[in-house]
DNA sequence: GTCTGTTGCTGAAAGGTTTTAGCAGTGGCG
DNA sequence: CGCCACTGCTAAAACCTTTCAGCAACAGAC
């Protein structure tokens, strides 16, 4: 092995050579301090002159507790020295509580769609000073039971449960004291929830197309019955075509096509896109039911030589990568992810707990593939 | 808070609303159990009539010891009666390690590029009973070093450094007993390191146009000076483009133009490539240096109307998800993420310090992008 | 009868922290 | 002086596990 000791931990970044610890800035052994071994409560006493109570009091500094600025002062000064840390697992042990948290999903982390989730959790957790355990099922319950039994005896102190999509799952029920709160998911055992704002979302969406004057020739890609009704599936697609349906009907539109289907990658809207096309019917803007689905309907539009927006108009949800990558870039009204992560975090170290399910915006991205009319 | 107790976790899953523990089946409390505290050694020891020692011997069995037939079974028993389960934080103060790893990373659980190096080194720790815990930087050292500080604390039994482009990272000294692997990067401090295999995959996607004949019209899009030279920004697009050169003087062919840039988004891709086709240069291949380049190059062909792979051949790096979506799919060498994350942690696991740098091989998808000409 | 070895088991220490209870000393008040 | 309150500090217990050292009982050998 070629790692060498300086301190518990040195740090050497950037092109400058810099050295820092990790601790503050550049320490370095004092004279009688053992370096293989990291230091304990116990030594800074002993360095300070005083008593292990004496130093947590200080070092934790906790109210009560009447020291001397010089007692004080002197602790601070051999902590420094020793480069004292406490260590965790006897602070845990103590305490019953480990300042971190357990994210178990389905594979939100193992998965490109969700990355922006565990970016918002571990954002606000960083924030809180926690750590987090991350583990991912792959939606085998035996996974979920070794995962769970993980984080219990871990002594999390709460725990995040995510979800690809945002569906119904059957979480166990926990242990009374765990903190939980579910994100892109709900579980009739976890109180408090956050999902995305799906209802508002359809209805903006199909508000961006009608109020651009396409009531007379819109076509729904990707209507799933299934989807929509069963919660094991989704909670949130039913809504979302709730929100569609309020937009259509006020103002008295009927589509001029609706094609069903469940799954929605890009081949499928491909495939229904040309499907209504071949059919003939006066199609003038495209509500996709994501943004895969709308890359698949724009290849087959390219195909038959209509373009976008000129032709035909396309609005969707998700602003996934590719919605940026289009051309032109797509209208589509986004997933929160990240927002949504940092709302389930908060939600989970908040000591006041907001059960209920909380709805998250998802904000209009409005690019240039929806061309007003007239 | 509506959560109930059932013993420590009970679940609950599927539709059919079978209930199992975490630990085994349907797990009640047995008479004389007290289920509001989590019951320890000693609980389990005085039920069974024995002492701490006896217990904690048969449940790790240890082979020295040699405790009647009877008294384990008892032992046994006992504990499954009580539903009990080591506490980790006395068991980690006790020993110094504590089953847990942690994975450091710029941003790569954070976006969507490298998930599945997540699945990899979760999928290996998952199957060696580790739990991973999971820290980003951003890129701050400060992040770095708070991460890191947190890890060392809770005593980690390993660390796996990440990075989302594979460079150069200057990682800080790490105490002499901490095992640490890079993956996708490099560290002075840091003795073994896993990478994905560039010179193979320059050279195989280069003679992928070559062997059908686009010789005499290649095209380069995203020569990236930079990034070949300066290890900081990476260390292996250099070897990519060895390989490239390697196979391109082998056959003595000289590409008919060469597009510099550093950042390879689809724009760029779209820029050089329109560039390249307005200058008449007669190319019927393209070597674009990752996938959202060859999907830019693609659209700006589709706007002159000239056809994949009929008109012009396209290969590339990276499989990234956009490469299964285009039409034709894009033939590219696969960035190997998983297997890279699932070959670290199997480095970091094994007792057996291979040191050095591991590579991976890039597999070749080979799509239908690339027409062989005559 | 003594010695040796084995079997089956246990007491107690150690690991590092937090916290309760309390000690010794000092000063003020009646 | 007697009492009280306060200041500044500490001893020891508790959290739960693993493991070292060793005890009691018994069998077999001499």
């Amino acid at each position: 092995m070629s790692l060498s000791v300086s301190g518990w931990v040195t740090l050497a970044h950037g092109c400058h050579g810099r050295r820092h610890t990790a601790y503050g800035l550049l320490w370095r052994p004092h004279e009688g301090v053992d370096v293989t071994k990291r230091p304990t409560l116990a030594d800074v006493a002993a360095r300070a002159g005083l008593s292990k109570t004496a130093v947590s009091l200080v070092l934790n500094d906790r109210p009560g507790s009447r020291l001397s600025a010089d007692a004080v002062a002197r602790i601070h000064e051999a902590a420094r020295e020793l480069n004292y840390r406490p260590n965790a697992a006897a602070r845990s042990l103590r305490l019953g509580r480990t300042g971190t948290v357990g994210f178990i999903s389905d594979e939100v982390t193992i998965t490109r769609f969700a990355s922006a989730m565990i970016r918002g959790l571990l954002d606000v957790a960083d924030e809180n000073e926690n750590g987090v355990l991350i583990a991912e099922t792959g939606n085998h319950p035996k996974q979920l039971a070794k995962a769970l039994e993980f984080m219990v005896d871990r002594q999390v102190d709460g725990l995040v449960f995510g979800a690809l999509t945002a569906r119904l799952l059957e979480l166990p029920t926990l242990p009374e004291s765990m903190r939980a709160v579910t994100v892109n998911c709900v579980s009739p055992t976890v109180p408090t929830a956050v999902l995305p704002s799906e209802e508002e979302a359809g209805y903006a969406v199909a508000r961006q197309l009608l109020d651009a004057g396409h009531g007379a020739g819109l076509a729904i890609l990707g209507n799933a019955p299934v989807a929509q009704s069963d919660p094991h599936v989704s909670v949130t697609i039913g809504r979302r075509f709730n929100g569609i349906h309020r937009a259509l009907s006020e103002a008295g539109v009927t589509p001029v096509a609706v094609e069903d289907f469940e799954f929605w990658e890009p081949w499928h809207g491909y495939d229904a896109a040309k499907k209504v096309l071949e059919s003939g019917a006066p199609v003038t803007g495209l509500i996709c039911l994501n943004d895969r689905v709308a890359f698949g309907a724009q290849q087959a539009l390219t195909e038959r030589g209509l373009r976008v927006p000129d032709d035909v108009s396309i609005a969707s949800f998700d602003d996934d990568e590719i919605a940026s990558y289009m051309r032109p870039a797509l209208t589509t009204a986004r997933l929160p992810y990240e927002e949504m992560g940092r709302q389930a975090m908060e939600l989970l170290l908040r000591p006041d707990d907001a059960t209920g399910e909380h709805l998250v915006e998802m904000p209009l991205q409005v690019r240039g593939s929806v061309r007003s009319l007239g």
